[in-house]
DNA sequence: TCTGCCTGTTAATTAAATTTGACAGATTGA
DNA sequence: TCAATCTGTCAAATTTAATTAACAGGCAGA
């Protein structure tokens, strides 16, 4: 079998591109550096084509070789910067359980926050109301979903919508049959 | 079998002190982080008390449930700073073969390098001879060594020293059959 | 055109990280 | 006090990273 590239490339890091950008503004062969660190160049070989995420201990290990401290090492820009599109399976999970939130992206770097939101049936954000500093949307993909918002309460299906003041206690609950899909905005970001 | 910590907390990052701060800063428990960043409860047990380096990967997963960024995770300070004592096995090997050489501390902080330098029988610094911008001396400690320093050679032995300015052409040569210890300073750090 | 030496890659093995599934101690509420 | 639920830890099983030892391509010098 065939060994794919990490997932992702190793959660949005470009852990390869990067290693080999500094390697090589350093001026040395995989196999150079890989002395210097003390690893073999076939463990630089696979870090830098993504093939597999090197422990902390290796990693460290190699950026002493260049030498290069790993705090400055992340902090390196990468093409991944501005990141505009996003595969499907590029989004960030912040919740897993009977209710399921994917983020678009990262909110640190913006003001608005894209979730694809999934409620099995029964799926409750809870009898304490939610409630914070934002703006809120979104627009029902599938199924049926209730939403209270202050004092009024109301059965979305398909197609339907929503959007609202956060600062209102408000409640999602699935109490259909089937999951419910819901695409969201929020700003600024919560969660 | 014991399982060991790791030699030298993974290279002198206190990974497994750094995660705890941070989790604890951030009110989470191992289990409520682990659930979070979608890996084990055991898996952030063994980092926190340095029984395992993690992978990046892993690493950035866990993060991600702080969450925070993997620069300011490894730009944070902790009680390595401005280290003082150093244990044996804490000295950072820069040259490994017929030639060894443990550093004390970082050279990044300081402008002093201080060696344990270590020449087996026959190890030769080499022929074409060292030449960099430093002061260095140092004192034999074990065997006998060769020096070479611009056109003047001399061999030294147990207790003996020397101290010359790096700009002249110099060699080191361990022309006895038991290995050479020699412990050196040198400003600024070369190496 | 050879030989030698460099580059990076890769299959198979070894070593290590991660998960699974348990355990014990501490805390909370009935 | 008992049960339920939290805390962190750990041994065994599994998965993954790292090493070893090869390979092929490029390039310089004889």
């Amino acid at each position: 079998m065939v060994k794919q590239e990490l997932d992702n490339q190793s959660l949005g890091l470009n852990l390869g591109a990067r290693l080999k950008l500094v390697r090589v503004q350093a001026g040395l062969s995989q196999r150079e550096l890989a002395r210097r660190a003390g690893v073999t160049n076939a463990a630089i070989s696979l870090i830098e084509s993504n093939q597999n995420s090197p422990s902390v201990a290796s990693l460290k290990k190699v950026l002493d070789g260049i030498p290069m401290a790993m705090s400055d090492f992340f902090a390196l820009e990468t093409p991944e910067q501005d990141k505009v599109f996003f595969k499907a399976d590029e989004l960030l999970p912040l919740a897993q359980g009977q209710v399921n939130f994917l983020q678009v992206g990262d909110t640190r770097k913006h003001n608005l926050q894209i979730l694809y939101e999934r409620y099995e049936p029964g799926a409750d954000t809870g009898k304490s109301m939610l409630q914070h500093e934002s703006e809120e949307g979104g627009i029902i993909v599938e199924g049926e979903i209730e939403l209270t918002v202050g004092d009024r309460k109301k059965v979305l299906t398909k197609g339907d919508a929503y959007l609202f003041d956060s600062r209102i206690p408000h409640r999602f609950r699935n109490t259909g049959t089937k999951e419910c899909i819901i695409i969201s905005g929020c700003t600024p970001p919560y969660l």
